[in-house]
RNA sequence: GCGCCUGUAGCUCAGCUGGAUAGAGCAUCGGCCUUCUAAGCCGAAUGUCGAAGGUUCGAGUCCUUCCAGGCGCGCCA
C-alpha cells in the first residue's frame, strides 16, 4: 500500500531530523490540487522543534526518496503541508487488491474475533413496531454488520419484557375489544391500548375461545388472554422485522431473569457491596456514588423489586455470557436509564463503559410537507410496516442509516419515493447498475475480469485518479464507521463514491467523449477501465451488503407511460 | 429547576476526532437530449457555522457562560 511506503519514507526523514517520535498523520485532501496524500507533520513539529513549519517541511523534503515511495512529486503548500502526488501505477495498484478480494474487500481484523453483543429494538410486546423501532432496527443491524466486517464476532439480541403493568393493560384492553366483538358493552381501561390491532386480537380471541371469557375475568383467565395476545403481537413483530431483513440471534425474556433466580442473586450481590440502605420502608442503592443524579430504589416498600433490578441483572448476565463488549441501541427517550444501569453494574464490579449505548433521537415523518402523526393501526404514530410498505425496505433502511444517530431526523416520504439520482439510495444502486450494464454491453462476465497483469498506469485521467483513490478509502471508512458506531459515515462514503463513478461514467458518454468511454478500441485501455468499473461495482455492492440493502444489476425504467396531455 | 441530545446555505443534512478557500442533495438560475440506461449531464449563485468570551501556529470541531428547540427526570416499565 502506498500510504505505508510514504509513512516509512517520512519516518526515516524525521528520525534523521531528530524527531523520530513524531506522529505521522496522512490524509487525502479534499481539494485535488493539494495532491493525492497530504501530511501535516511539519505543522505539528513546529512547536517541538521551535522552527517555522515551512522550514521544517523543506528539511523533510530534502531527505525523501520519492521514487521508493511511489511518489511523482512533493510540494510544500500553505502553512507547511506536504502534498504528495502519486505515480499513476501507485494510485491504481489498489484495484488489483479490490478484484482479488471481491466479496471480502473492505474486511479488516480490528475486532480480532472478540465477541460483541448488539442489543436493539427490544420493544415490549404490546403493539406493532413503530418509527423509533424502525430507526433502531436499521441502525442496530448496520452497526452489527460493520462490526462483523471489522473482525468482531457479533451477537444480535432482542430483549423483551413479557410481564409487568403494560402487559396487564394490554390484556385488559384485549378483553374489552373481545367483549365488544361479542356484542357486549365494554371500555378500554385507563392507560390501555386503543390501536386497531387490539380489536383484531379481541376478535381472534373470540374465534379461538368463544364466550369463555365473557364472565370470567379471574387472574387465571387474564393470564390466558395475556399469553394469547403476546403471542400474536410477537408473531407480528417477528414478521415485521424479518420483512425488514433484520434477524436476531436470540430473544431474551425478562421473565427468565426471575425464574432463573438472577434477580434475587443480583439483589444479594448488591447488598454485599455495602452501598444498599433502607429508607422510607424501601431499599435503595447509592447510585450517586457512580455519578447518577440521585439514589435509586431497588425494592419498593411493597417488597417488589423495581425495573432497575432486572436491568442490572440482565447486563450482569450479558457479561457472564462472555460479552465483554455490549452495545445497546435505544431511543433517546430512554437515556434516563443509562446512568442507572451503569451505576448498578459498576457497583457489581464491572468496568466503566459497560455497556456502551447508542442513543438515537426521535423521528418525524412528513408527506406532502405535512407531518404524519397518526396511524389507526397502532393507535399512535406510524408503524415500521406502514412506512416500509409505502417507500420500500431498501429506502427505509437507508434513510434511517444515513443520518447520525444523535440527530433529530425528518423522514421525507416524498423524497423517499423519488426514483432518480436525487434519492441517495437510488443514486448508489444506480451507479452499481451502470457498471453492470457496461459489462453486459461489452459481453464480459465481471467475475472473469482479472486485475493482475494489466497495465493500470494508463488510468491517468483526473476523474479516474479521483475515483480510484475514493475506492481505496473503503476499508478505512468501514473501520471508522464501526469505531464510531455510525453507519451514516458509510452512507456518505457510498454517495461520494457513486458521484465519482457517475462523473467518470458520464464523462465517457460516447456521444460526447468517445475517447473517455470504458469500451474503447485500445485493448489495454479498455481492459484497465473494465477493471476500474469492476472495482467500483465491488465496492458499491459490498457497501450496500453491509447496510442490508439490495444491489440490483439492473434498474428498469418505469413501465407507465409519461402523462398524457389532459388539457 | 436538574440532566442528555441538537443548533452549519431558503429546506434536509455531512464535516474523517484541531488543519489549507466550511461541503453534499433538494430548491433557484444558465446551458445541454438519436444515451457504454437523459429516471440524465455540465456550469453558476447561496453562509454572522445559535451568541459572547477563552485555549494556540490554526477552532464549525476543545473549555466556560448564555439563548433556542427536542427528550428525560416516580417506590411506572
Amino acid at each position: 500500500m502506498t500510504h505505508e511506503t510514504i509513512q516509512a519514507g517520512l519516518a526515516a526523514a524525521l528520525s534523521d531530523l531528530g524527531a523520530a517520535e513524531a506522529v505521522i498523520q496522512l490524509e487525502r485532501p479534499r481539494d485535488p490540487t493539494h495532491g493525492d496524500v497530504a501530511c501535516n507533520v511539519a505543522l505539528t513539529l513546529a512547536g517541538v522543534l521551535k522552527r517555522a513549519p515551512r522550514q521544517i517541511a523543506e528539511e523533510i523534503v530534502q531527505r525523501l526518496d520519492l521514487a521508493a515511495m511511489g511518489v511523482d512529486t512533493v510540494e510544500i503548500a500553505g502553512p507547511g503541508f506536504l502534498n504528495f502526488r502519486l505515480s499513476s501505477g501507485a494510485v491504481a495498484s489498489v484495484l488489483t487488491d479490490i478484484l482479488a478480494a471481491d466479496l471480502g474487500f473492505g474486511r479488516s481484523e480490528q475486532g480480532a474475533s472478540r465477541s460483541v453483543m448488539v442489543e436493539f429494538v427490544s420493544a415490549n410486546p404490546t403493539g406493532p413496531l413503530h418509527l423509533g423501532h424502525a430507526r433502531q432496527a436499521a441502525l442496530g443491524d448496520a452497526i452489527a454488520a460493520l462490526l462483523t466486517w471489522t473482525g468482531w464476532r457479533v451477537h444480535r439480541e432482542y430483549y423483551y419484557n413479557d410481564g409487568g403493568l403494560q402487559i396487564e393493560r394490554l390484556a385488559e384492553s384485549v378483553r374489552a375489544r373481545y367483549l365488544e366483538h361479542l356484542g357486549h358493552e365494554a371500555e378500554i381501561p385507563e392507560g390501555g391500548y386503543h390501536g386497531g390491532y387490539v380489536r383484531d386480537i379481541g376478535a381472534a380471541l373470540a374465534e379461538s375461545f368463544g364466550t369463555r371469557f365473557v364472565e370470567d375475568a379471574s387472574p387465571e383467565a387474564m393470564d390466558e388472554i395475556r399469553l394469547f395476545a403476546v403471542q400474536i403481537i410477537r408473531q407480528e413483530q417477528d414478521r415485521d422485522l424479518s420483512d425488514f431483513r433484520v434477524i436476531f440471534d436470540e430473544y431474551y425474556l425478562e421473565s427468565g431473569l426471575y425464574t432463573e433466580g438472577k434477580v434475587d442473586a443480583t439483589i444479594a450481590a448488591l447488598k454485599e457491596t455495602g452501598l444498599v440502605y433502607e429508607h422510607d420502608g424501601a431499599t435503595w442503592l447509592k447510585t450517586t456514588k457512580f455519578g447518577d443524579q440521585k439514589d435509586r430504589v431497588m425494592i419498593r416498600s411493597n417488597g417488589l423489586p423495581t425495573y432497575f433490578v432486572p436491568d442490572v441483572a440482565y447486563h450482569k448476565h450479558k457479561w457472564e455470557r462472555g460479552f465483554h463488549r455490549v452495545i445497546n441501541v435505544q431511543g433517546a427517550d430512554h437515556h434516563g436509564t443509562v446512568d442507572r444501569v451503569h451505576s448498578g453494574v459498576r457497583a457489581l464490579g464491572l468496568p466503566e463503559g459497560f455497556p456502551q449505548y447508542v442513543l438515537h433521537q426521535m423521528v418525524r415523518v412528513e408527506r406532502d410537507g405535512v407531518e404524519v402523526k397518526f396511524s389507526k393501526r397502532s393507535g399512535s404514530g406510524m408503524t415500521l410496516r406502514e412506512l416500509s410498505e409505502e417507500v420500500g425496505v431498501d429506502v427505509t433502511r437507508y434513510f434511517f442509516q444515513m443520518r447520525r444517530p444523535d440527530a433529530h431526523m425528518l423522514f421525507d416520504i416524498d423524497a423517499a419515493l423519488d426514483q432518480s439520482d436525487k434519492n441517495p439510495v437510488f443514486k448508489v444502486q444506480y451507479a452499481h447498475a451502470r457498471m453492470c450494464s457496461i459489462f453486459a454491453k461489452a459481453d464480459v462476465d465481471p467475475k472473469q475480469i482479472a486485475g493482475v497483469g494489466a497495465d493500470l498506469s494508463v488510468l491517468g485521467h483526473d476523474l479516474e485518479r479521483e475515483l480510484v483513490k475514493q475506492l481505496g478509502d473503503f476499508t478505512e471508512t468501514l473501520k471508522r464507521a464501526a469505531d464510531n458506531t455510525s453507519p451514516h459515515m458509510l452512507c456518505d462514503y457510498l454517495e461520494q463514491t457513486a458521484a465519482a463513478a457517475n462523473a467518470w461514467y458520464h464523462a465517457g458518454n460516447p456521444s460526447r467523449n468517445p475517447e473517455l468511454a470504458v469500451l474503447v478500441d485500445d485493448p489495454a485501455l479498455r481492459q484497465a477501465r473494465l477493471i476500474l468499473a469492476r472495482a467500483v461495482q465491488i465496492v458499491l455492492r459490498n457497501g450496500l451488503i453491509v447496510l442490508g440493502i439490495s444491489a440490483p444489476a439492473r434498474l428498469d425504467r418505469p413501465t407507465e407511460p409519461t402523462s398524457v396531455d389532459d388539457a
